[in-house]
DNA sequence: CTGAAAGCGCTTACAG
DNA sequence: CTGAAAGCGCTTACAG
């Protein structure tokens, strides 16, 4: 493989002067310059990503640390690591996919090796085993999902608990009086999925306010068994007329149960989900919801992240807890409840 | 950070006992194995991958070039980057994810930097601008995906063609003799999607040998388009009683649809489809189907780059392409036609 | 069994 | 404006 002694050679220059005519960082006469970049396209020049790292202490390498869970569902998941490889490539890092269900090993390998200059960790839980290991190491991180503690990371997550209210207020305002919640399952809270319940309290404060009543249930987060759990719902509450989904299972198996139970939104039941428009699209989805914007947080956590890694936030620049507002995107799936 | 001059300073040895004692390469004695694997330990080393990658010409990483094509199917492709990263880092390899739609150009960028030791390339097409890059390039590729050139890479496949024959043999052998067969788009075929004839003209042969009806259409690969098709595909050919679907978004579109038309299977229509037992559970599918086992390509694409990377096959050893042999999956939604 | 040294391919102070 | 040299942190022949 050509290298930049090559390169300097056969333009008749010391290797510092090539890279430096190559970096841009100190002045280079034009001739010389014009006369490298010539030299290192001709050979196809490209330098050595681990000696340049060794040399720099940069790897142009962000780690993205996603956590495909049994109980997550993984098609939602897939849209986070879209917008954070998106725009890592776009700043010109490259993604490391570290999907090692022991994530705190994973990260330490990766921070502690330098094979990254930072990290963004994704599916982060109240109490993420991660996140010790994140403030130990020297590399910054950024965080799509809030945690309990937040020092020393840059924070970036939907306001779960506006989407909470925002979802509750709209269905009152259009006249709704018995609405259900279908949240993750009990067993994703425990494990520390803040979001679940910073949605369901928010929810249920704003119902007590506006004198509505809400009931929280709790769904499984897979098929076959979601679908069953809906129909188990709605046969245990035929009084509900609005149905809140904090559930990508859910949202995904409720027309097939709507279907089957030979309802209509808003005619029957108004509906409203939380989950992205790529995911309404991928699953065909014909309820109204409130964007998660996976690609928009996604871009806010690496954007973040790279200026930290490139100094223009120093060090002790206070860190940031960014909430994306729940926008609602209309569907039309929901309308003032039926008569009796 | 910790390194191994550290090492070697704290257990009172030179740098060079301290990598050997550490790598085992050649031996050292007990005494002062036991000494700096206690040190390193202690002070938490973990080498540097760039020097290592630098001195070894190894970076104990391999690159995933996958492609979210807008004609393909998103939640699909998570499966093979899951099989895919799952198997490396059970060997011990990290996995940097390419999402660049300019293949050949960050195939290039990967390979050239030695920021790689070696690539698995998703969605390879019949003339896949990648491949020239890769055969170029000094690290070994493996394939999922058939490309109409095979040589200097090794390549893994589902066999789409015995997948159409099976398809038709199944329905074929029930009965039927009014088929339909759901494809991608034309689009996919012409950008060089090759599973997608493959399958479609095994399965035309076959149906031409077992004297039944076969007619082949292309849906769309996203939603709500594909649902859309469906039913004008059914409302035009309503003589049909099988149905067969090379394409997941037909397929996770066909309950709703079904549910909308009113019609059960297999009462009503007899369908087989070809996706994973995985996406099947994701999107609730009744249907059987010919298992595409995206985890087991991933899983054998990875073991055989590793083969070659670490010179376990020399670089002469002969080029697999190996295929799959397809499995029917029995969801029960397949039987003799109805009567009429 | 162990150590001193060279070298992987870069970048960047240090000199001029 | 340019060059010779040191150094990043490893590994691995080369000596003993």
């Amino acid at each position: 493989m050509v290298n930049i002694g090559d390169v300097a050679r056969a333009a008749g220059v010391a290797r510092s002067t090539a890279s430096y005519a190559l970096s841009g960082k100190r002045s280079v006469s034009d001739e010389v310059r014009r006369r490298v970049a010539e030299v290192a396209a001709e050979l196809g020049y490209t330098p050595n990503a681990g000696a340049r790292a060794l040399a720099t202490s940069r790897a142009m390498v962000i780690g993205l640390l996603a956590q495909f869970l049994p109980d997550e569902f993984a098609p939602a998941m897939l849209q986070y690591i879209q917008g954070v490889a998106n725009t890592a490539r776009d700043l010109g890092y490259d993604i490391l996919l570290s999907s090692d269900p022991d994530g705190p090993a994973a990260l330490k390998r990766l921070t502690d090796s330098r094979m990254v200059d930072g990290v963004v960790l994704l599916n982060v839980a109240e109490h993420d085993e991660r996140l010790p290991v994140l403030r130990a190491a020297p590399q910054p991180g950024a965080l799509v999902g809030l945690p309990g503690d937040c020092t020393g990371v840059d924070v970036f997550d939907l306001d779960f608990e506006e989407a909470g209210r925002a979802m509750v207020e709209h269905l009152a305002g259009l006249g709704h009086r018995e609405l259900l919640l279908v949240s993750q399952p009990e067993h994703v809270i425990e494990r520390g999925g803040a979001y679940v319940w910073r949605l369901q309290n928010a929810a249920l404060e704003t119902a007590a306010v506006r004198g509505v009543h809400l009931r929280v249930v709790h769904g499984s987060s897979s098929q076959p068994d979601i679908g069953r759990d809906l129909h188990a719902l709605l046969d245990a509450h035929p009084e509900t007329t609005g149905l809140l989904l904090n559930n990508e299972a859910a949202a995904a198996a409720l027309p097939t149960v709507m279907h089957e139970r030979r309802l209509t939104a808003p005619a029957d039941l108004s509906v409203i989900g939380r989950y992205s428009d790529e995911f309404a699209r991928t699953f065909s989805l014909p309820f109204s919801s409130i964007e998660s914007a996976p690609d928009r947080l996604g871009r806010m956590a690496v954007r973040q992240l790279v200026r930290r890694i490139e100094k223009e936030l120093t060090d002790d620049a206070p860190h940031v807890v960014r909430f994306v507002a729940p926008e609602l995107v209309d569907r039309g799936s929901t309308a003032p409840p039926p008569a009796r």
